[in-house]
DNA sequence: CCAAAAGTGTTGGGTGTACACCCATGG
DNA sequence: CCATGGGTGTACACCCAACACTTTTGG
């Protein structure tokens, strides 16, 4: 008590307490499949079917930010993988609310979550019961999306597409083994540009952050490819 | 009202009034003066004079954080430059408050700022009037600090640093003409290692964000030093 | 034997790095 | 003339980008 009575004398105007926005999480959940970036979407509103939204959930009352991400994560995928904090939002117009004097127009802070998703664990999650009606939309074929969360998908796509350079984040990617050309084929996808196979495979040796397994993968009518694994699960970079 | 019905809906079960931080933005104002980097500390409580915070202020209602950022730091500094969003904290423990059954146990919604502040400005405004006593303090030899504040101070800190190397972010710790030497000595201070005088020249010329004035400085027994200046003050990312 | 994907080296150009001396000035 | 900081060029190592063919398999 005595602490905020202080605080209050140190800080200007405002008060504390007249400050109590909405505050909510989001969650750009993204994955490549089927030879695309794809994030998960579900409807913004049953008024207006034709708008989508990244999936977004209200943190309980004795949860951190970071937990509620995770848990709304886990609620669409079933379990949740690396997630890190991506930028807190307070320009996103609350377009779509009643009237201007309503007792709703409070001030929305929403604080988005980037969430490497792995491939194999999204196709057999297609639709997972439970999640709503959240679907795997290509990030090159947006429908209309909600004020504000086509720039947050922007900000993640970007900031995922960095990432790849410099860190093993791709290990959120892709399962436990994989084939060079499925890792290659990731990062051909986000950074939306082919990349040659000899200096590709040169540089992810280089890095460290892969290693060959004595396993290799057979099908269909050509040579079986060796498998390879991330030496470590942990977020790693280089430099 | 009916949007919000939906929303809850769709979302578990937290509520969205159930949610109510205390919002707070916080600026790490660093500058580099007096062969240090630097930031703008305040004392964080009178009971433990000791220990120190970043400068805090709790949001206007009608205010974006973005602004209200901006309106701190232009009550530090008299004018607020460049500014970015750092990151948002939940963790940071509520030490200090009374007892665990108080009133006041609210979550701390903690949204940081990182302000570069240019030299010259900083040294004529020591300590500003109506700034509180805030002082300007080297990351070298930081104080007992605010929970979480000197994490805060560190994430800024690596920020500002990997900044530097793709972006002109330094147009923000410079006035407006400056000597080379000057600039190499922000870069070399704030990466905490010493940089090629014949290298960072080729290095700075060749991401073309400066460029040479026909003016020149003469001060001390030794050749004039040329001034030079940011060809934009924009932030503009080499790649 | 054919189609399909996996795997493998070399080279030229450019970029980063290390390094030492002359220049202009004020005192 | 000397102390001080400003300004300049070169040589070498390394890295990156470009590029084509052989291998292994299933059908």
């Amino acid at each position: 008590m005595e602490l905020l009575v202080e605080e209050r004398e140190r800080v200007t105007a405002p008060t504390a307490a007249t400050y109590t926005p909405l505050v909510m999480v989001s969650v750009a959940a993204l994955a490549v499949f089927n030879g695309d970036l794809r994030a998960l979407l579900s409807p913004h509103s049953a008024l207006d079917p034709g708008v989508f939204a990244l999936p977004r959930s209200y943190p309980a009352l004795d949860e951190s930010l970071d937990l509620a991400a995770g848990r709304e994560l886990a609620r669409l995928c079933g379990a949740a993988g690396y997630y890190e904090q991506l930028y807190t939002w307070t320009e996103i117009a609350s377009e779509g609310r009643p009237g201007p004097g309503s007792a709703e127009e409070r001030r929305v802070l929403e604080v988005s979550y980037l969430a490497p998703c792995i491939a194999t664990t999204v196709s057999s999650v297609e639709p997972r019961s439970g999640a709503g009606s959240v679907s795997w939309t290509s990030l090159l074929q947006l429908p209309r999306m909600a004020p504000g969360h086509a720039e947050i998908l922007g900000y993640a796509h970007r900031r995922l597409s960095r990432k790849l350079s410099y860190t093993n984040i791709a290990v959120n990617l892709l399962p436990a083994e994989f084939a060079l050309s499925e890792l290659q084929a990731v990062y051909e996808v986000i950074r939306g540009r082919p990349l040659d196979k000899r200096n590709f495979r040169k540089w992810i040796f280089a890095t460290g952050f892969v290693e060959a397994t004595p396993h290799e993968r057979r099908f269909g009518a050509h040579r079986p490819a060796r498998l390879y694994r991330f030496v470590s699960r942990d977020l790693l970079r280089i430099d």
